[in-house]
Formats: C-alpha cells, structure tokens, sequence
DNA sequence: GCGGAGCGCCGGAACGTTCCGGCACTGGTC
DNA sequence: GACCAGTGCCGGAACGTTCCGGCGCTCCGC
C-alpha cells in the first residue's frame, strides 16, 4: 500500500546483493551459490515481491499467453466449454495464460504480439477468422485438422473419427441394427467431414445400406427431431439413428417416441419397474403404441441409394429403434433412456491440445507434430440393456 | 521474414522522424503536424508495423487484458459459454484481451500484474480462488454480488433473482397452480441465495404453501427428477415446479411423465394436432386428465414439515403439473414440451459485466457501481399454451 | 610461489515503448 | 525591435527484467 511495487532491484538491495543475483537465484539459472540462493529466496518472499510480467516479457520476448479460438457455433455446446477448460488447466501447468479469442477474431493480424502460441478448435474452412490466425507467425495446434489451404506448419491432435463412427456402426450392427442411419453434420470440419465419409465407406464396406443424412453442426434437439422425423416416414425399415451433433440426440428420442417406435434393444428383458423409489434414472418410459402409419418406403436420403429393396415393405412400425450420438455429454447422459455415445473427452482433449502447443513452445517437440486422441464408446440403454446399470 | 521485427524506431527511420514523433502521431496524443501524421501512419503501415503490446504494457504499466473467472461447476453449462463469449465480445471492443482463469485459480497473487480488471462470475463464498481475485490490486466486477467477506471495492452487474422467481411463482398462479414448489440451488452464490429466500417470501406474503427443495448449483436431470419424484410423493398435491438450475428442466418433465403427471396448463384446449408434417417441436403433449384435486391449502414454508396432511391423500395422482425454470437455455427451448423460463440473456450478461469493468478502468464511472441486468420470462408449452407457437 | 581454472557475483546493456522537458522557429503585440 | 505565446518536433530517461562479459577470489598442480 505504501510503496508501489517491489521490484528487483528492492530486493537485491536488501539481500546485499546485485540484481543480476537476484534473477539468477529466482530463475534457477546462472551460476549462485545455494546460500544465497536460499537467503535472495526468503527476502523476495518477506517482501512479496512479484515479477512484472510486462518487463520480463519484453526482456524474454515471449507474452506467457497462448491463444484459444473456438467455433464460432459453440456457445450452445458443453463440449467446448469442458475442453477450454482442459486447455487452461494444462497450459496454467506450464505457467501460461489462456487469452479467450472471439468468434470473430477481428484481432488478427496483431494477435501474434500477444500470444505465443494459438490453439484452433474444430478449425472450419468457413470461419473466416482461422487463416489469420494459422499463420499469425506463432505456433499452432489445431484440435482436429484443418481442411482449408494450409498456412504455416502447425501441429495437431486429431480423433479417429472414421474409428469411433465406425464402432459405433459395429455396435448398432450387433446389437441387431440392419438398417442404420446417420444424422451427420454439415460443414467443412475435419470431424463433419470424416463423419459424413465413414458413413458412406462403412456401409459400402460391409454391403449395408446406410441412410445418410445432414444437420447443422450444432443442430439443436428440434432440428434432429425434424429430421428423423422425416428419416423414418421416408424410410419406416431404419432401425438405428446415430446422430452426431452434440446435445441433438434428445431430439431423436422425441422422433421416436412421437412415431411409437420404442428406444432399445427389443429382446433386452428388462422387467419395467414401476418407479422403484429413489436416485438413478430408471429405464421405463418407452412403451409402444401402435398405430398403423402410412409406412411408404420412400426413395430416402442423399447419400443413399433406394437402399435394399423389399423385406422392410411394413409392419416395422413399433419395430425398436437404437439410439446412439457420436459425442457424449450432459444430453446423452441424462437422456430417457440414457443414449449409447463416444466420449470425446473433451477436457482431456483440451488438455492434450495445450500439452501440444506446450511442448512446441517449450521446444520437446517439432512444430509439426500430430497426436492421436483416444476416444471411448459409452455404451447405454438406447442400444440396448446397458452393461452395468447406471448409479448415480 | 527477413528483419525480425518492425520497432518504432524503424518507422522513426524510415519517416524521417523521431520515434517520439512516430509515438505521438500514432497513438493521437502530443503536438504533431496533421501533415506528419498522416505520413507517419502511411510509413507505419507500409513497413507493417505492430507495437510490442510488452513494452507498450511495461512503459503504460497497464496489461490490456481482463480474467474471466467462472464457477468451477460451470463447465457442464452453456449458460456460462454464452456470458463469456459475450464478455469477450465486449472487452474487444475496449480493445482488451480476455484471459480466462483456471477453477483453481491458484495464481492468486500474482494475477495483478497480469491483468488490469477482474470478470467474477456468480461468486461462491465456498469457492476458494474468490478472495484472492476480490484483492488482487484490481478493478473487479462481479456477476451478481459476492456474499462473502468483502474484499476491497468492486462493481457488479446484478439481476432481480426475488423478481424474476416472483414473476415465475405469480404465473403458474395465474395459471391455475395452488401448490408451487420450488427446486432451488444449494450454495452461497448470490442467485442461489436469493432464489431460496424468495420461495419462502412469496409464499408468505401471498399466504401460499411453497414446498421449497434444495438440489445442486448445478444439478443434472436425473438429480432434478429424483428430486422431483420424491417431492411428488411426499406431496401430490404440489401441482407446479419451478426448477432453478440451467439444463435440469427436462429430469423434472420425466419425472412427471413417470409418475402419470401431463405437463402444462389443462384448460389449455390447445387441439391436440396429429403431428402435422414438418419441422418445429409440436405442442402436443399436453392432454388433460381431469380428476378433481384435493384444493386445501396447507401450511406450507420453507422448512415444510411433513408436508401439508390428510386431504391430499390420494386421487390427485394424473393431475396436471406446471412447469418452469428459473435459467432458460438449451435445455428448456429444446425441451418436450418446451419449459417456461426465466431468460438471463447470458450473453447480454457477458457483454453488461464487461462493459462495466471497461468503464471502470477507463475511469468513466466509479469503481463500486452495480448494475442492472434485465431478464424476460419466456412463456412456453410447460404452464399451458404458449403466447405465440414457437418458430422453428 | 605462481599460473590457471573455475566459481560466485556484479555491472551494464539491451528489449520497445511512453512521457516529460526543452529547443527552434513563427508570428503577433507593444 | 525585443518579448512572449504557441506550435512542431526531438532527445533522453524511465519501466523492470534478462543476459552477457568480466572481475576478483579460492584452490589446485607443478
């Protein structure tokens, strides 16, 4: 309160030493003898002293602050909030700052004085905002990879998402799904992309007709509603909706639960307990209600052709429905009944994407580094009896 | 690529001037001919000149950046990713960076020297990092007060939580509820608090039981339904619950949907539509049941004894229940049927919060005004027909 | 006893900016 | 014609840190 600040030179002068020492000892580097080490220590300390970071930035020219730019798309998801913070917690480990870039990222061609790295998100061909920001002259890691003309190299830490889309597709398959469909996600992303090409590969593959079908990338529960809707009037023999777009799955319980089509595994004997008194989220709520609907077998989605023929002519009306999402979270989770969905673990994959750019800067590893993300398949009760029931 | 970087020095060069002059022509202050003025900024721009934000902080001893702190349970909800992109939005416009802090927030201390103002959102007395941020040296703006010990002054940007439950508990009224119960937020947060002690003062100056029940700052829906079941067992006569935290509306819905309970106003003659083709969540949903309630009064209170006695023994099971939520979002848009809530515009939130710690630290207002912000109730589907359908 | 190696510490010199005092010059006033 | 006010520009001095070269001292080997 009296004085401003106590700086370096404070210190030195009452250590009775230089400010040279002062650094060296604080900083660990230079040659110091411990003893003065540990008395420059406790006097820094008696005397609160704080490094300017301004100063030492100028000195070191490096800002101590990294970059995080979002989709522009993702105020609505938990996903990226759980993954900004991953990302802070890490890159705090290494003592640097989390700048929040906006949307817009009007801040373009001046960010990379403030920043001495970036981290990009989902990076969109789109989003006018990510070429300035991918050769901004500091590294940069993008959390998948970007699609459009490449800038500098950056590294990069990337999901298999033909894998778990992929597994996702095995899961339904077993569980009995013979017509799968796929509500993908529109745009230019690395994931939307990969989705909407591992949809078409792995039915092509194993000679399954796969119904393909697009929605925003951040299509909300009304939006998936909407569009299995109209999946399964155009096409009453699809009997497994994977819908991508996170939080959207509830839309698609909605869709079924309007059509009578009941969500899981028909022969999954779960005996409907009728409200057993407290906690967890109990299974019920999914009965049949059979009416005849008009069950044409349109010429269904884009990607698809008519599909294999015959067989599914009708009758498949009330017939069970899997239910799976390809990004877990507050949605899938707390759904009736909870849906099967691969957890991206965002605040790892944050974590891992600032891990990344930590040891770019920190010189451990080469700017152009790409490092896989593991991912897991939540399996629930929307494909079937899950494998351990859900406490709370 | 060839010259590192372009100083003022250079500019000052290549003008034919001093770099003080250089200083002053591009930051407006000073004595400087138009003339030279305009030639300076041509030069600077031709050569691409950017200050070095590190000597420009160290020379300003100011830093150009604000932290955002949020509560630690907040990554499960949108409602915060939306405040902090509005507040980003905002402090970019002031041209301030936005830092955004750890949960932890363990660089208490030295966070002043980094930061020139402080964003505290929905401070927590039991959240430790608070009272380090509430003195750190800085500005401080709240999101909502801080009920803690006081540290040094700071502004805040407040919402009229009393008001906003007030209006929420006056319409279910008006709509027919007789027993409103209310499931408010644990904890010390400022919203949290007032939530609580409203319940329990409307309730007594309107002379109407409000069964109050405590859940999580930030419950999810399968806390929100086991809460809601065992209120409705405790209780059935309770016939409207207004659930405060963000995004666990829709575990109340279950729960009513498992106990029997068709959600939404049932004088609502709202025809019951067949599900008429395309896009935007119907209204369905809502049917009556009209079995005749046991309408006593009881004593209701926050502390709610063993709960109003005999009269509402049986027979009130299937009776219709109101709907509503004290935070709109994602979750309660997007629900079946859409819930009626309170819309604290987060985002307006966000940018309301930002503005004021910019006019504090531009000195344009004092360092302690507080701040309005205002909410609207949205009226949906869950307390009876909504005023206009919702769009899609 | 003397040279050299190495250890511990020190004194500047940057880093790029802003700000303050001051200098030269112009033009108006008595 | 001397003085004074005012304008336009400049030079240096900070801001607080890190880093580099160097200086004295101790200790060892021959």
């Amino acid at each position: 309160m009296t004085s401003r600040t106590v700086t370096l030179l404070d210190v030195a002068r009452a250590a009775g030493v230089s400010k040279s020492t002062v650094s060296d000892a604080l900083q660990g580097s230079g040659r110091v003898a411990e003893a003065t080490r540990d008395r420059v220590r406790a006097v820094a300390e008696e005397l609160g002293y704080r490094p300017n970071s301004a100063a030492r930035r100028l000195r070191r020219a490096s800002t101590g602050a990294v970059g995080l730019h979002l989709p522009a798309t993702a105020t609505r998801l938990d996903y990226y909030m759980n993954l900004a913070f991953g990302a802070v917690e890490r890159a705090q480990e290494d003592g640097l700052d989390m700048m929040l870039l906006g949307p817009s990222g009007a801040t373009g061609g001046r960010i990379a004085s403030r920043v001495d790295g970036l981290l990009v998100i989902d990076p969109e061909s789109g989003d006018s905002a990510v070429p300035g920001l991918l050769d901004a002259g500091v590294p940069v890691v993008t959390g998948e990879r970007y699609l459009g003309p490449a800038g500098g190299p950056s590294g990069a830490v990337v999901c298999d998402n033909a894998a778990s889309l992929t597994a996702l597709l095995d899961h339904v398959t077993e569980r009995g799904a013979r017509r799968p469909a796929v509500l993908a996600p529109s745009g230019s992303s690395a994931w939307a992309t990969a989705l909407r090409a591992t949809a078409g590969s792995w039915g092509r593959a194993r000679g399954v007709p796969v119904t393909l079908r697009t929605v925003p990338f951040a299509a909300t529960p009304a939006e998936a509603e909407a569009a299995t809707r109209e999946l399964l009037a155009a096409d009453p023999a699809v009997d497994a909706v994977i819908c991508a777009p996170d939080g959207s799955a509830p839309g698609v319980l909605r869709a079924a639960a309007a059509l009578g089509r009941p969500v899981g595994r028909s022969d999954g004997a779960s005996g409907s307990d009728g409200g057993s008194g407290r906690g967890g989220s109990g299974e019920g709520a999914v009965h049949t209600a059979d009416e005849s609907r008009g069950s044409r077998s349109g010429h269904g989605g884009e990607g698809a052709g008519p599909g294999g023929g015959g067989a599914t002519a009708d009758g498949s009306s009330g017939a069970p429905l899997l239910v799976a999402s390809c990004v877990d979270g507050t949605a899938t989770r707390g759904a009736e009944p909870p849906v099967t969905a691969v957890d991206l673990r965002p605040a790892a994959y944050g974590r891992a994407c600032a891990a990344l750019l930590c040891d770019i800067l920190a010189g451990r590893t080469a700017p152009d580094t790409v490092r896989g993300h593991a991912w897991s398949l939540e399996i629930r009760a929307s494909t079937g009896p899950s494998a351990a029931p859900a406490g709370p």
